[in-house]
RNA sequence: GCCGAAGUGGCGGAACUGGUAGACGCGCUGGACUCAAAAUCCAGUGGUGGCAACACCGUGUGGGUUCGAGUCCCACCUUCGGUACCA
């Protein structure tokens, strides 16, 4: 029987999903694994090539766990608010939970093509109403609790206004946002108001002004990524920064937590570093400087509080509230000019933009509190709003920034450190001798930097601080397509929760989706969901994408559970995320935010560990090729890519995105249009009927530029898995996708090696069955050649699951067949341990053949992994490599038990060694037994 | 700019702890089968020189450590991911 991977596929899937053998219970005597996919979110261009990379890999991973007798859960779910979804239903009219059905629906759809194990009893979408109900609940529960330091964990708000009737604050030690102090009286005095807005400021949920890209033309706010230059990517229309009231999340309360408890983990150094520097835990001093001439002081924090005398300027953040009521008339005009500048401003371009040196005076003087000097105050783009306190002591002598800043500006510069004994040395090495700074002079820089923290101590005008480069997140979004807040104003503007009783709360429908008018949701159309009685009404901003992907896997666990998020008896089964596989462009974001979402459960008592990802393993992205055509639009003419090449210039020329099934030998450095090709692409854009196509003298070939990129629908070169699975089936997709390489490298997708994987499954097919095509198998026992041939292949097999390198399974596998062949193997004890060895790579193929050696249930339900046995391998002799200086010249065998004296001496003898010694004396010989002998001569 | 990663034949990659660089596969070349082609099978395949044995060169670039470096250290170049409202 010829191997047939359309009929086996379509049968076995049919099976697997009547029998429900992929359906996993919550009780169990075998150990539990949870195996986690990245959730993905359901775009309308589908699946494509790179998708399944990571999944494939963790469903090996999950069903090679299964065989060796692990209660495995892994489930699969949609990340299915966002932003996409809601511009498609701006743009057509479609509403976003349509569209988000269908394109939940097509990517199951090619999922269940791959053979995947999930249970998909399970499955999630964060936009049901009754799984963001619990995304509701949560989020009530982050309203309703405080950060306690002195606890190290959160607490409910309810006991700290019980501490603030008593006491006052001055005695809480919590995270907030709160920066005077009270007694009882003065609380139990404030009005309801006036309560709550102190209260804001110490909830993990919080509102606080934020600042936003704002685009007046569109209405809307935008994310970074859809501004370019200062405008909207779409339309080109300009934006600006504008503070807005929003709801945030203070991450920052558990900073300490989530950098300390990096270490438990087992995650990439890389991925700790990347979380590490984030967090960007600093220690150093928050200071004060007076002000000439006004009561106000200005609030500085720095590490490098010995710097202090050669402090010539400050520079404050240009939101900084101090800027409107310091700058002076004289300096106003000019303020204001900057102001505009700075508006226009990305955050981004701000801090990476260091060549460019931009400020301005407001008029204003600070006292250096050590040596009286006045020393100006300015605004600056570099310095950011939400860092520190928005405000820095520029050091010119000793920061390239402030010196770049300072040397544009014409401001006073004075050396304080005397690093002629360090040369090379930077501010960050901390090296070198105090001068001109008073009492410091002559310290090194660490004893002057202690020196200089507890004189700030003891003149009450700082204190010892640590500082997080880590910033609360913005938790709204002025969007319809999110989770609605659980959360009710009065008509005094104060924030209360709903009951917990009344959720979900959900969505309210609306035709339009639209932002309504001055930056408010799309909510704020919908005016019957809005308005409550007695002037009560909802909030109306939604959650951002972050909120439901933030706890999804705590869902899988229990997911149909309609009491809690999940029940007690599930959580505590499953405890934790055993294996993570997952792309890094997640670093920063959702992984950070999974944690602290899970530490406060934790806290809460909710969950039972305080990390929810054991181990990670990072996935690298399958590239597409984007290929695109040179058009100048003067000439309404296309030039072949070599054409321009040879050009002096580009200008007038604009590049063409041009669907990748129209170009020949796609990918590659000759890509080109065919006249076919350039017939499709005229069809597909007819605005471009008319133009003219120049080749270089005349050429069939109109070559077109290939470059890398992410595979994207708007860059038209999504391949979909479908077409590949249809012609090589989802066993042959699922190992060459392996086969590509390691799973955390990036790699462009190509096709051109899958024959080698489909021609390598049929050959091991090929093993079962005689010329005939009857399968055939013997029950005699096997050589020892063979024998050693399946346990080569399961030693290496299993080490290389067990340390994910998938590619070099499926290497082995190919040995393996292709070593069984020669032999002429048929015999049962070797080739089904083959079969139930290759089961987690090609879960169909070994299914057919599991059956056929005659077993009755499936192999991935009641097969058991091959156990590897070392006696198969043992060699009586090892070939040592012999080298003469460390280059290889020849090899020798000897016997595996050859003492290191033995091979000493043999190796002096030999043939090569002679040859290469000749007239030279052998100065050394090194032996390392069982790998190598180096002979030195000289 | 900052943080993180990667760079090995014509191509994807292997070499796990510093020990025979190029496993496995694609492609290519030659051969078998065939009237012919496809498919399949066999052999070869880093570069240069040589009939050959063999020699020299070779893991992004430049330096270093070592008996020995793709692997460790320093500097640099290129590409990719993230950079707080893409998910």
């Amino acid at each position: 029987m010829d191997y047939s991977p359309r009929d086996i596929e379509q049968k076995w899937k049919q099976y697997w999903e009547g029998k429900d053998v992929y359906k996993v219970s919550n009780h169990s005597d075998k150990p539990k694994y949870y195996v986690l996919d990245m959730f993905p979110y359901p775009s309308g261009a589908g699946l494509h090539v790179g998708h399944p990379l990571g999944y494939i890999a963790s469903d090996i991973y999950s069903r090679y766990k299964r065989l060796r007798g692990f209660n495995v859960l892994h489930p699969m779910g949609y990340d299915a608010f966002g932003l996409p979804a809601e511009q498609y239903a701006i743009e057509t009219g479609v509403h976003p939970a349509r569209s988000t059905f269908e394109n939940i629906a097509r990517f199951r759809k090619q999922m269940d093509n791959l053979g995947f194990s999930y249970d998909w009893s399970r499955e999630v979408m964060t936009c049901d109403p009754a799984y963001y109900k619990w995304t509701q609940w949560i989020f009530l529960q982050l309203f309703q609790h405080y950060y306690d330091k002195a606890a190290g964990k959160a607490m409910p708000i309810t006991s700290l206004v019980a501490r603030f009737e008593q006491e006052g604050n001055a005695g809480v030690q919590a995270a907030n946002s709160y920066n005077r102090s009270f007694s009882a009286e003065a609380w139990q005095q404030m009005t309801a108001k006036e309560k709550d807005d102190v209260l804001m400021d110490y909830r993990l949920a919080y509102r606080r002004v934020t600042y936003v890209n704002w685009c007046e033309a569109l209405g809307t706010v935008l994310a970074n990524d859809e501004v370019k230059d200062g405008v909207s990517e779409r339309g080109g229309f300009p934006v600006e920064r504008k503070p807005m009231m929003q709801w945030s999340l203070r991450i920052t309360a558990y900073a300490e937590r989530l950098l300390n408890d990096l270490q438990e983990l087992e995650w990439s150094d890389a991925m700790k570093a990347m979380q590490s520097n984030w967090i960007g835990r600093s220690e150093g001093a928050q200071m004060f400087f007076d002000i000439e001439g006004s009561n106000e002081k200005i609030e500085i924090y720095t590490t490098r509080a010995d710097t202090i005398f050669g402090a010539t300027f400050m520079v404050l953040a240009p939101e900084h509230e101090l800027v409107s009521r310091m700058t002076s008339p004289e300096q106003q005009a000019a303020v204001d000019e900057y102001l505009a500048y700075v508006k226009t401003r990305s955050e981004r371009d701000r801090v990476s933009d260091v060549k460019a040196v931009t400020g301005a005076f407001i008029g204003a003087y600070a006292i250096n509190p050590f040596n009286g000097a006045k020393i100006p105050v300015w605004i600056s783009e570099y310095v950011l709003k939400d860092y520190g306190t928005g405000a820095i002591m520029a050091v010119p002598a000793d920061d390239e920034r402030d010196r770049r800043f300072a040397e544009k500006f014409g401001l006073e510069i004075i050396e304080i450190i005397d690093k002629s004994m360090h040369p090379g040395a930077t501010i960050e090495d901390k090296l070198g001798i105090m001068i001109n700074s008073g009492f410091m002079n002559g310290l090194e820089v660490l004893d002057a930097i202690e020196a200089m923290l507890q004189r700030i101590e003891e003149m009450g005008i700082g204190k010892r601080q640590v500082n997080y480069k880590l910033r609360d997140a913005i938790y709204s979004r002025q969007r319809y397509w999110g989770e609605p807040f659980p959360i009710i104003y009065s008509p005094d503007s104060v924030a209360h929760a709903m009951s917990p009783d009344d959720l979900p709360l959900e969505l309210p429908e609306l035709e339009d989706f639209k932002p309504a008018s001055g930056g408010v949701s799309p909510l704020g159309r919908a005016t019957d969901w809005v308005n409550l009685p007695g002037g009560w009404r909802r909030e109306t901003d939604t959650m951002p994408g972050f909120a439901g992907s933030s706890w999804y896997f705590l869902r899988y666990m229990d997911a149909r559970n309609d009491e809690a998020f999940a029940s007690q008896q599930a959580l505590n089964y499953w405890r934790d995320v055993d294996l993570y596989i997952g792309g890094t462009e997640h670093a920063v974001g959702h992984l950070m935010y999974s944690r602290f979402w899970h530490k406060f459960l934790f806290d809460k008592g909710l969950v039972p560990t305080n990390e929810p990802f054991r181990k990670l393993i990072n996935q690298g992205m399958i590239q597409g090729v984007i290929e695109s055509i040179y058009y100048h639009k003067a000439e309404r003419r296309f030039y072949s890519a070599e054409l321009v090449k040879s050009m002096s210039t580009r200008d007038g020329f604009a590049e063409i995105p041009v669907h990748i099934d129209f170009v020949s030998e796609y990918g590659s450095e000759d890509s080109y249009l065919s006249p076919e090709g350039i017939q499709q692409f005229k069809s597909w854009r007819p605005e471009y009927q008319e133009a003219e196509f120049a080749t270089a003298d005349g050429s069939d070939k109109f070559y077109t530029r290939s470059e890398v990129g992410k595979m994207s629908k708007s860059k038209f070169n999504v391949i979909n898995p479908d077409d590949v699975v249809a012609q090589y089936g989802a066993d042959c997709f699922r190992m060459y996708e392996m086969f590509l390489g390691p799973i955390d490298q990036a790699k462009p997708w190509d096709i051109k090696g899958i024959s080698g994987v489909y021609n390598f499954l049929r050959r091991f097919w090929g093993l079962f069955f005689d010329d005939k095509g009857s399968f055939r198998i013997s029950d005699e026992a096997p050589s020892k050649d063979e024998l050693k041939v399946l346990h080569q292949a399961i030693k290496k097999v299993i080490e290389d699951v067990e340390r994910f390198s998938f590619n070099t399974c499926v290497s082995a596998f190919m040995v393996a067949a292709n070593e069984l062949k020669k032999l002429n193997c048929t015999k049962r004890q070797v080739l089904e341990p083959m079969v139930l060895l290759i089961a987690p790579f090609a879960p169909f193929m070994a299914e057919e053949l599991w059956h056929n050696l005659g077993h009755e249930g499936s192999i991935h339900a009641e097969g058991h992994y091959p156990e590897f046995k070392p006696e198969y391998l043992k060699e009586d002799s090892v070939q040592y490599p012999v080298a003469i200086n460390g280059k290889t010249r020849g090899t020798v065998d000897f016997p595996t038990d050859a003492s290191k004296e033995d091979l000493e001496k043999a190796a002096t003898e030999l043939d090569v060694v002679k040859k290469w010694a000749d007239g030279k004396s052998i100065r050394k010989v090194i032996v390392v037994p069982g790998r190598m002998i180096n002979i030195v001569i000289g």
